[in-house]
RNA sequence: CGGGACGUAGCGCAGCUUGGUAGCGCGCAGCGUUCGGGACGCUGAGGUCGCGGGUUCAAAUCCCGCCGUCCCGACCA
């Protein structure tokens, strides 16, 4: 029998009986959905489409989204942090002061109110906790703190897809500690880093812990957890030997040993008539693509910026992004290039302007004699090299990772993998400290900014995470801890008395037992509840149907392994608990 | 925002080319027969054919505009 669960048991406790379930499954998914999560989370009742990026929870999928928050709380609350909730609706100033009202952009949903004040839906809430905290805690002596909520987070997508996966509505635990220093902020970070392992641990996820880039939230150090999808929108590179695992936006690969140039050769001029682009200027010169220097004009707040990298490789524009940090980093816009005088498909660094940055990639460095661009239509140069032909004013890490490039840190192969970011954890330092002016007295009576870290998780995409890790062709395959409901009783003849009154006891049995049972008391044939059973994923079926009982039995199933086994009718509610045990 | 596709009953789709009283499967309701892997028969309910305008004697069908949904792209000079 089952251990007495504590009060605060991630548990949420529940018998249901099928016939009074809110839940309509669909033999075939709406044509909208793409993906396996997506369709069998349609299919199975969990969730329903109200718009674009936006869905109704039904009961099925909302009971495991409440045992996903549960779990949450728990590892939140026995790590320290406390709960609060925050507003949804946000007012655009401390927005504007943090700078996010305009890098968030369009991404932010904005309204007006009648006053025609403006207003924002958070899309994560630091503008308004760090007013809250400064407004409170303003000695060393009430440090360090960490306080989270668990809210609707509302993100205006550029484009939603793959239901759960990109919502414009999600919902998202968010923290956010408060430390006197950046050693204190080190061991509040540890102690999330350590909270969120447990909580994706007891989710049953298959995830991945990467060094990430800290994208529009800002700050120094951060990790985001990646939960291996196929589907999943972001790829990350890890290291053959695992030494190292990173967001590829963040990832950086061992720079190439110096192989020197024997000799320089001469700036030449070729005519390359309507050949902007690299490929198309290898192949008429006959060279490969890594020969080539690919020069990439960025406008950072108004400065153009202009990035080399070998032509077979891309430029990271978040690198470029954090290189220039703070500044807002955008590629150049096609008339941008004749306005600057520039001609698009033709740049090259020869001659930049003194108010153009250039920053190359470190492997540019290891090279010579390169082609690129001639800076008039039609044109490329061959033999172009550093110091002698342009100037390079930063050396920087700005392209992106490969498959196949040497790990940073033991020279291994990295391999690039695709994955659902279901959490990310910052160390955000005074980013929004200092803008906000949210200070605290140190002990020496000076005003100090807070040290800050946030720390999401995606509860909505945990779902969706799940569903597309733990499935196969009839359905969902709910790790126990998700799923909602542990157990399905099934009466195959709901016409003979004999069974419904078995039945009955069994799940009275297992409600007694402390587990979340679903009775499919439902006067439909066998066959369907065996097919929804399937398709919405409780781990463990038990069949008590005329045939079992007249050996006193009924049948056991574990949907995950697809186990069978019968057990007695007398003991059945003792196995069900020690086979669910058993369960992943 | 660019490209593409789609929008007909709750879901999946046909009908549109060639204009003429809107159909199929699933689901739903009733009755009967079934009853351990999405049963069968009979009967029935359910649709402003996304919205607006135009052409026409007549529009789901042809034309224009809008809206919605999905896919691809939105750095590779």
């Amino acid at each position: 029998m089952a251990e007495h669960k504590p009060a605060w048991s991630s548990r949420i406790l529940a018998a249901m009986r099928a016939s009074q379930l809110f839940a309509r499954t669909l033999r075939e998914a709406p044509a909208e959905a793409e993906v396996a999560s997506h369709k069998l989370l349609l299919r199975a009742a969990h969730i329903r489409k109200l718009m674009a990026g936006v869905y109704t929870w039904l009961p099925l999928g909302f009971r495991t989204l409440s045992k996903i928050e549960a779990i949450i709380r728990e590892e939140m609350n026995a790590s320290g942090a406390q709960e609060i909730r925050m507003p949804i609706v946000v007012p655009a100033e401390p927005w504007k002061a943090t700078g996010r009202w305009q890098t968030y952009g369009e991404e932010m949903f904005k309204l007006k109110d009648r006053h025609d004040r403006e207003l924002g839906l958070g899309p994560t809430q630091e503008e308004v906790v760090t007013p809250l905290v400064a407004g409170e805690f303003a000695s060393y002596r009430d440090l360090p703190v960490n306080l989270y909520q668990i809210e609707w987070k509302y993100r205006d997508e550029l484009r939603p897809r793959f239901g759960l996966l990109r919502g414009r509505e999600f919902l998202m635990k968010d923290a956010y500690s408060f430390d006197r220093d950046v050693e204190g902020l080190r061991l509040s970070y540890r102690a999330m880093y350590e909270a969120y392992e447990r909580i994706f641990d007891r989710c049953g996820l298959k995830y991945r812990i990467v060094e990430a880039d800290p994208g529009s939230i800002g700050g120094d150090v951060n990790h985001e957890y990646m939960a291996l999808a196929d589907v999943g929108e972001d790829l990350f590179v890890h290291c053959e030997n695992g030494d190292y695992a990173a967001d590829v936006e963040a990832a950086e690969a061992r720079a190439p040993e110096h192989s020197g140039v024997s000799e320089l050769e001469p700036l030449t001029e070729v005519s390359t008539p309507d050949r902007p682009g690299i490929d198309a200027v290898a192949d008429l010169l006959r060279l490969p693509a890594s020969r080539m220097l690919k020069c990439m004009l960025f406008d950072a707040g108004g400065r153009t910026v202009a990035t080399l990298v070998p032509g077979d490789r891309e430029v990271n524009e978040k690198k470029v992004a954090r290189a220039m940090w703070p500044a807002p980093v955008r590629l150049f816009e096609d008339h941008e290039f004749a306005e600057r005088g520039f001609v698009k498909g033709y740049v090259g660094p020869q001659s930049m302007p003194d108010d153009v940055l250039v920053i190359a990639d470190r492997s540019v460095g290891s090279r010579g004699n390169w082609v690129t661009g001639a800076n008039r239509p039609d044109h490329h140069v061959t033999g172009a090299n550093v110091e002698r032909d342009f100037r390079v004013d930063r050396w920087e890490d700005v392209s992106r990772v490969r498959e196949g490039d040497p790990c940073p840190r033991c020279g291994g192969t990295l391999h690039i993998g695709r994955s659902i970011v279901v959490g990310h954890i910052y160390q955000l330092g005074t980013r929004y400290s200092k803008p906000l002016k949210a200070t605290f007295v140190d002990e020496d009576g000076t005003e100090q900014p807070y040290q800050m870290g946030c720390y999401g998780i995606g509860l909505s995409r945990i779902v969706a995470a799940c569903a597309e890790q733990f499935h196969d062709e009839a359905g969902l395959l709910w790790p126990r801890a998700l799923a909602p409901y542990e157990v399905v009783v099934i009466a195959t003849n709901m016409d003979q008395p004999a069974v419904v009154e078995a039945a009955e006891t069994l799940y009275s049995q297992l409600q007694g037992a402390g587990l979340d049972v679903v009775f499919d008391d439902r006067d439909v044939t066998a066959g369907v509840k065996f097919a929804d059973a399937d398709l919405i994923g409780y781990p463990l079926h038990a069949v008590v149907g005329r045939r079992g009982l007249e050996s006193g039995s009924a049948d056991l199933k574990l949907r995950a392994t697809g186990e069978r086994r019968q057990a007695s009718l007398s003991t059945a509610a003792g196995d069900i608990v020690a086979l669910l045990a058993t369960a992943p």
